[in-house]
DNA sequence: GCCGTTTTCGGCCCGACTGTTTTCAGTCG
């Protein structure tokens, strides 16, 4: 079983539970441990075989034994007994919006509904409004509720979500009034899937803008409106919420709904250790005094704390850090020295190699590599060896006209085979400056298969850097199936970087192993596989995602100064084999 | 169910919005 397995384990029994009654907080340690073990960044097994499962967060004796249970034996005792007491069928009603908990438990045990669709034919027959608490707007909004659940589509990619989110906050900051428009929620966490789009306003009066928003054109669904907050629902089902406080609380606001609600539950306890008690209006103490604050570096400091970046705000150890003074010095996009891996016409790339260096260097790089498919990856326009060496003469005449002014590097993006093979001979690769190998096909092999596979490839010591290394496409395909617990540590005993490929439907190495390999002192390679030159842009993305996985400059062979670059491709062997 | 230089027992964030059981519970973030 592997931790996404578990951790829904855990969730469900969190659902069943609350649905059951059981104090709030023993269902809150279900969700704890669940949300600790997807951010391990190793595989439960093996800290299991360790004999360090109290070592997790929010794992004690209980959840140690049923995560025991769970590896030993496939099954959970607990679990079954939990679902012969509460209809399992009843965790789908908690998608419903507005049905929580306490309303599934009263809809079955008091109307005898279980399922979905026992809930739509009692709110279309009119048999809800009777039940304890429930009136006909109740009964209207459930229906409107389900109706919303099945228009939702699934989460959207950062990709898809952000660029959505620039035109509404660009939109916000028109109206008059609006003194202040920032996106927040996941999104401004760079969270690499987004639910919905949360926004944070500033201004004296926010019922103009709060009318105004609700009445946007591409309003379908007021979901609820208020003063302070109101909620609508456009196109595909994608929700909107939008917040509003005076400017002098603009920074508590901004902080609040930035989130993560786990690091703000951490934050909100560190308040209440120094009496304080902090919301989205100020910070309070208990004579009734509070402190107003305009932006989030006056709540950090308030709290004795640096400002932590969004990125970092996920109850992963950053509140501990801030306090100990010991945060990570974050990557930013003026740290970005080299791309490593981008496509030309000699491949699928859109435009020559010429006119990616020149997009490169508007750009500030100092180094490109020229990384093309190889031959076998048909689909790509691959290069056959022949035309791999054509295209070497190509890179050198243009950089002669280059000069020092960019350091173009004979590159490929090779093709890891099905038998874990690569797809140009050894004494091809050697002539390379850099080669990134990857996985794009045979994706759904089984684990020891695809783990061997990808195991073979980083041996060979031509190779350099693993390309997108899960091969996952958000928000909904999976990646390979790879057995984590080698690939780093292999990564580790032959030095190969690790790609963090920025496009936003990669981000891939994902956050936790990649904040996992660099604790482990595995070099990490941030790229945008650009296959045009404004896709160059996309290093936004990974730059978010380095963030998140706490890199800093140093831990991302991109940032280093060119000579030290070039010295450790030189190292693995490039051109003198 | 977890956790601890304030506690091994007694805590475990805070407020907006909604509808209904007109004073509060449920849901949500």
């Amino acid at each position: 079983m592997n931790n996404e397995e578990i951790a829904a384990i855990f969730d469900r029994i969190a659902d069943l539970s609350e649905i059951k009654g059981e104090i709030i907080y023993k269902t809150l340690a279900y969700r704890k441990a669940a949300d600790s073990i997807r951010n391990l960044g190793a595989d439960v097994e093996a800290v299991q075989r360790e004999g360090r499962l109290l070592d997790i967060p929010g794992v004690g004796k209980a959840i140690a034994e049923k995560i025991d249970e769970l590896l030993t034996t496939g099954r959970l005792g607990f679990l079954e007994k939990l679902e012969q007491e509460v209809p399992p069928t009843l965790v789908d009603l908690l998608k419903v919006p507005d049905v929580g908990p306490k309303k599934a438990a009263m809809f079955w045990k008091q109307g005898n509904i279980t399922t979905l669709g026992e809930l739509e034919a009692a709110a279309r027959a009119g048999r809800l409004r009777g039940l304890p608490g429930m009136g006909e707007k109740s009964e209207a909004r459930i229906l409107a509720g389900l109706e919303a659940l099945a228009r939702r589509s699934k989460r959207l990619s950062l990709g898809t979500a952000l660029p959505i989110a620039e035109r509404w906050a660009a939109w916000l900051r028109s109206l008059p009034g609006a003194e202040r428009v920032e996106i927040a929620g996941s999104l401004r966490r760079r969270k690499i899937t987004i639910g919905d789009l949360d926004f944070v306003a500033a201004a004296r009066d926010p019922g103009p803008i709060m009318e105004a928003f609700i009445h946007h054109p591409e309003v379908q669904r007021i979901a609820g409106q208020g003063e302070n907050k109101s909620s609508v629902e456009i196109a595909g089902g994608l929700n909107i919420q939008l917040w509003i406080q005076p400017p002098e609380r603009f920074g508590t606001l901004l902080q609040f709904v930035t989130g993560s609600k786990e690091h703000n539950v951490r934050l909100r306890e560190l308040a209440q250790k120094k009496g304080l008690s902090l919301s989205e209006q100020s910070i309070s103490r208990a004579d009734g005094s509070e402190d107003h604050f305009s932006d989030e570096q006056g709540v950090y400091a308030a709290l004795g704390l640096p400002w932590i970046p969004p990125e970092m705000r996920e109850d992963r150890g950053e509140i501990a850090a801030a306090l100990a003074g010991k945060l990570p010095r974050l990557l930013n996009r003026v740290d970005l020295k080299a791309e490593l891996h981008v496509h030309s016409t000699w491949s699928d790339g859109a435009v020559s190699i010429a006119e990616m260096a020149a997009a490169a260097r508007e750009r500030g790089l100092k180094v490109l590599a020229l990384s093309d498919h190889s031959g076998s990856l048909g689909v790509a326009g691959g290069m056959s060896v022949e035309k791999l060496r054509e295209r070497s003469l190509e890179i050198k005449a243009l950089q002669a006209e280059l000069g020092d002014s960019l350091r173009l590097l004979q590159g490929a993006e090779v093709e890891i085979r099905a038998d874990g093979s690569l797809d140009y001979p050894d004494e091809v690769l050697a002539e390379l400056d850099v080669v990134v190998a990857s996985l794009h096909s045979s994706l759904r092999q089984p684990r020891e298969q695809i783990t061997a596979r990808l195991l073979r490839a980083m041996r060979n010591p031509h190779v350099d850097i693993i390309g997108h290394p899960s091969g996952r496409l958000l928000p909904n395909r999976e990646g390979a199936d790879l057995d984590w617990e080698q690939v780093l540590a292999v990564a580790l005993e032959t030095g190969v970087a690790l790609e963090i490929n920025a496009n936003p439907a990669r981000l891939d190495l994902d956050e936790v192993y990649a904040r996992r390999a660099a604790e482990m002192g595995i070099p990490l390679s941030l790229n945008t596989d650009a296959h045009a030159p404004d896709q160059l842009d996309l290093i936004e993305y990974g730059i978010g995602a380095t963030r998140r996985a706490w890199l800093t400059p140093e831990q991302v062979i991109n940032t280093w100064p060119p000579d030290k670059l070039l010295a450790w491709l030189a190292a693995r062997g490039k051109g003198t084999a």
